[in-house]
DNA sequence: TCCTTAGTTCAAAAGTTATTGAACAATTGG
DNA sequence: CCAATTGTTCAATAACTTTTGAACTAAGGA
C-alpha cells in the first residue's frame, strides 16, 4: 500500500456517512460489496463517471477509510475495508449495503468484463 | 402535522446518509434517539447552532424523512421517524446511533431543561 | 391590545464539493 | 525506444450547502 489511508481508529462517522451519501460512491461501494474479496480496478467503474471524476470519488472513499487502494503496476486495486468498518461501526456497512441493494434509483456498475481474475 | 414530510417510500438512502453526515444533524438525531418517545422542541438544540441555522438543519432532517415535525402552538415538536426508517432501511438507524454514541468528537446537546414534559 | 416566545423566511456571503479538460507520470508490451 | 494503458494532478468552473442577520408570522399571556 502506497497511498495514504486513515488507520481504523481515525475513521470518522460523519465523514463516512457524508462520503456514502453520494449516489456514485454508494454505487461503487455496493458493487465492491457484491464482489467482496475480488479487488477491482478503477476502470471497472467507468460507466459511473469520467476517469478524472472517478479518481476524485475513489480518493474520497479511500480518505474516509471506506476503501483500500493498492497500487499494482499502473493499476489500482480497490477493496472494501470491511473489517475496519465493522470494528469501528458494527452493522453499519451491512445495513447500508442491504438498503442500497433495494435502491432502484442508484446508478449501476455495468457488466463489462474487467475483473482482475476474468 | 402541517409541514411537508416525505412518505415512507419516498425516503431515499443517499439523501438520508448525506443528511446524517453532518455533525450538527447527527447530534440532533442522537439526542432524539436517546430520549425516544419524548418530542423535542427546537429550543432544545440551541447549544448546537443559532436559531436560524437550527431551522435550516431541522428542515433538512424533516425533508429527508429522518424526523417528523408537528406544529403545536408556536412550538414544533420533533420526533425520530424510527418505524419508517426501520421499515425502509432495517438496522441502519440503530447502527448509526450506536456508532454516534461512541463518537467523542460529536457535538453534544446540553442539559438545559426544556423538555416538553419537564 | 401589546408584549413575549417560538420559530420561519429571505437574501447575501462564505465555504465546500463535484465536474471538466488538458497535461502529466508510471508501467507494460512490441 | 515507442506507444498504449491506467490512472493522477492541476486549475478552472459550476453547483451546491452552510451560516448569518434582519425582518417576519403566529400563538399565548398580561
Amino acid at each position: 500500500m502506497t497511498l495514504p489511508h486513515p488507520t481504523a481508529d481515525q475513521i470518522n462517522l460523519p465523514i463516512v456517512l457524508a462520503v456514502l451519501g453520494d449516489p456514485t460512491r454508494l454505487a461503487i461501494v455496493r458493487y465492491l460489496a457484491s464482489k467482496e474479496g475480488v479487488p477491482m480496478n478503477c476502470g471497472k467503474f467507468l460507466d459511473l463517471a469520467s476517469k478524472t471524476n472517478l479518481s476524485y470519488h475513489l480518493a474520497k472513499l479511500r480518505e474516509a477509510g471506506v476503501t483500500r487502494t493498492e497500487a499494482v503496476g499502473t493499476s489500482r486495486l480497490i477493496t472494501l475495508r470491511r473489517d475496519d468498518l465493522d470494528k469501528r461501526f458494527p452493522g453499519l456497512l451491512d445495513s447500508v449495503i442491504a438498503a442500497a441493494g433495494e435502491d432502484k434509483a442508484l446508478p449501476m456498475v455495468g457488466s463489462a468484463d474487467t475483473e482482475i481474475d476474468a
